[in-house]
DNA sequence: AAGAACTCCTGTTGGC
DNA sequence: TGCCAACAGGAGTTCT
């Protein structure tokens, strides 16, 4: 589910309830999600202070005062929820769970923070994971140790783009999908910045290459756009499709706001032009785009 | 050795 | 209403 907006709009939801907030009580209610919990979760992390969280790609980061970072990922249907001391869930419980009190379906793991608040875990699919890696290694781990550049920071450059894309096969969807080349991309976003770079997903990736001198047209728009349509959807809060919410239990409004994305049919955005939206399918993925105005 | 296919898991949706 | 297939925001692993 979440690509990078989602993921750093959870971010600054749990920010200030966990950053310098103490664990007093962990517990998991299942022994794995991706992969399994780590040995002694719930033991590792009460006591331990939250020095600072982070996002790296689709990762969350907590820095922990016991020298170990919390390493998370969302997977397609994760979803971190804040309650403040109190609060009702009820907007998260099934009637059997409301009349219960059982713990709702796909609530995997809860976090009790001193001071009272509580940060909750769940995952459907179960996608996601949680890992604990001595904060000295992370760099070095092979989760993050290939990863590509954050596409909102000076790394991603129109020449960055040219010089990745020298020699490659596949085409622009895959290129931009693959995290080792920009980090944080996903299907969502990959179709919108495309769009509004003009450039066909099916475009070998190879047409952003430089030919000596100076990035291409392609390379400049398509960072550009990839920019461009980050920081719009971070300041929309995300996109919820189905199962994201913000950390507060609310849906992001960026879905409103798609140029192609799950627009199949439809007449293209783009003023003066006269496209219908296409679908079509890329290495068993969905991928949308304008006929017309994207070549 | 890059790139495509397959895999994990559950839920929803659309066609018949 | 029921049943089944296709599809969903990701990405590690296995193949070719």
């Amino acid at each position: 589910m979440p690509e990078l907006p989602e993921v750093e709009t959870v971010r600054m939801g749990l920010e200030p309830v966990l950053t310098g907030q103490t664990f007093a009580r962990v517990t998991t209610h299942r022994a794995d999600l991706r992969f399994p919990f780590p040995e002694n979760f719930a033991k590792r992390l009460t006591g331990a202070r939250v020095m600072r969280l982070e996002r790296r790609a689709k990762y969350l980061i907590a820095h922990l005062s016991t020298g170990e970072a919390l390493l998370m990922h969302l997977g397609m249907t994760g979803r971190f929820h804040v309650q403040a001391k109190g609060e009702a869930v009820a907007h998260l419980l099934g009637d059997y769970e409301y009349e219960t009190g059982a713990q709702p379906k796909h609530m995997h793991a809860v976090f009790d923070m001193r001071g009272g608040a509580r940060v909750t875990y769940a995952d459907p699919r179960r996608f996601g994971y949680m890992l604990l890696v001595p904060d000295a290694e992370l760099a070095e781990h092979a989760l993050m140790r290939g990863l590509g550049v954050e596409p909102l920071s000076d790394d991603l450059t129109p020449a960055y783009l040219a010089r990745r894309a020298v020699g490659r096969r596949s085409d622009l969807k895959a290129f931009l999908m693959d995290q080792r080349i920009v980090a944080g991309l996903g299907n969502i976003y990959v179709c919108e910045a495309l769009f509004l770079a003009q450039l066909r997903p099916s475009r070998p990736a190879s047409v952003l290459a430089t030919r000596g001198g100076k990035p291409t047209v392609h390379a400049t728009r398509l960072a550009a756009g990839i920019k461009a349509v980050l920081k719009a959807a971070i300041a929309a809060g995300g996109s919820t499709l189905r199962d994201y919410r913000q950390a507060d239990g609310s849906t992001g409004a960026f879905q409103n706001t798609f140029q192609v994305y799950g627009r199949e049919g439809e007449p293209c955005v783009r003023p003066g032009c006269r496209g219908i939206v296409r679908r079509s399918t890329q290495a068993g993925r969905s991928s949308f785009y304008c006929p017309v105005c994207q070549h």
